[in-house]
DNA sequence: TTTGACTCTGGGGTATGGTACAGACCTTAT
DNA sequence: ATAAGGTCTGTACCATACCCCAGAGTCAAA
């Protein structure tokens, strides 16, 4: 039986999604979503109306999870997506979306920092010994200036 | 026009959840989305269907504002708030729990720090001139191996 | 008493990144 | 030809922490 595409994919090597997925190790779903947010491009279909997806697909996917590991959001992915589909995006353009996301990592790990440095001071400021009455913790927590360690900045 | 709860809320202040929300810096809706999860008790209620809230109620709020701020999610709070209800809870459990949450947040550091890494390895390694196609940070998402800057471990 | 501000409920929506499921249809090997 | 397994769509749901709205009822001050 003869298919609709026959003559596009003559020649080259096309997937079902199942495969797809097996090989981008995600699941059937997150394929079926990424096409509906658009990170991926549209697959055409068979007259059966199953995906045919090449290659391109599959490392896309890749590049996807690549970059969801540095911290990226799928809309950041996105941008970045455009700008490598674009002939015309140059090298520091990739590298100034990268630096971005490295403000924000920093940033991050400062609100971070802070938060565990209160907790140690928390941790540190309980004996671990006695009723919860004099926790020092829930003290904070409760608001007391008499801790001497007030979460408010 | 005498309420049910006259003799109840006699000589002690009461609040309508606008003026709550307003003490403790929240939104109305925050309120009340924190007595259906149960975080704060369960409001009396006039005849009206007013909910008479009290101090306790603010402060409450206020409490679980500042264990937001040190990184603890609501669900967590719960825990943290049925403790302090517990006679029986000791210091040492309120420690425990404080010591957990300071734990993920030295795991979360450690991840954004990687992640921190890589970034800096990838931008460092463009020099951003040229066009995209030579762009080192798009060749290692894209699974380069010629980087040295693999993303996977 | 009037009127403006407040409160009530229920339901819906936001953003994030997916997963699950039903019921129908398709493919492929035997 | 049949049966197992894959795929389709649409919808709903998970967790997280809320926000917003309509329409009805209530409160409080002048």
């Amino acid at each position: 039986m003869r298919e609709d595409m026959d003559k596009k994919y003559e020649g080259i090597v096309t997937f079902k999604i199942g495969e797809v997925a097996r090989r981008a190790s995600v699941n059937k779903e997150t394929v079926r979503y990424y096409e509906k947010r658009e990170l991926i491009p549209e697959p055409d279909r068979r007259r059966s109306g199953y995906r045919i997806f090449t290659r391109r697909h599959i490392d896309q996917i890749r590049f996807i999870k690549r970059a969801q590991e540095l911290g990226f959001t799928l809309s950041e992915i996105k941008e970045l997506l455009e700008l490598r589909m674009d002939e015309d995006t140059t090298c520091s353009e990739i590298k100034s979306e990268a630096q971005e996301k490295y403000q924000d990592v920093v940033e991050k790990i400062e609100d971070l920092q802070r938060i565990k440095n209160t907790l140690v001071d928390l941790i540190d400021s309980c004996t671990g010994e006695g009723p919860k009455g004099d926790c020092p913790i829930l003290g904070a927590l409760e608001g007391d200036s008499e801790t001497g360690n007030q979460l408010r900045q």
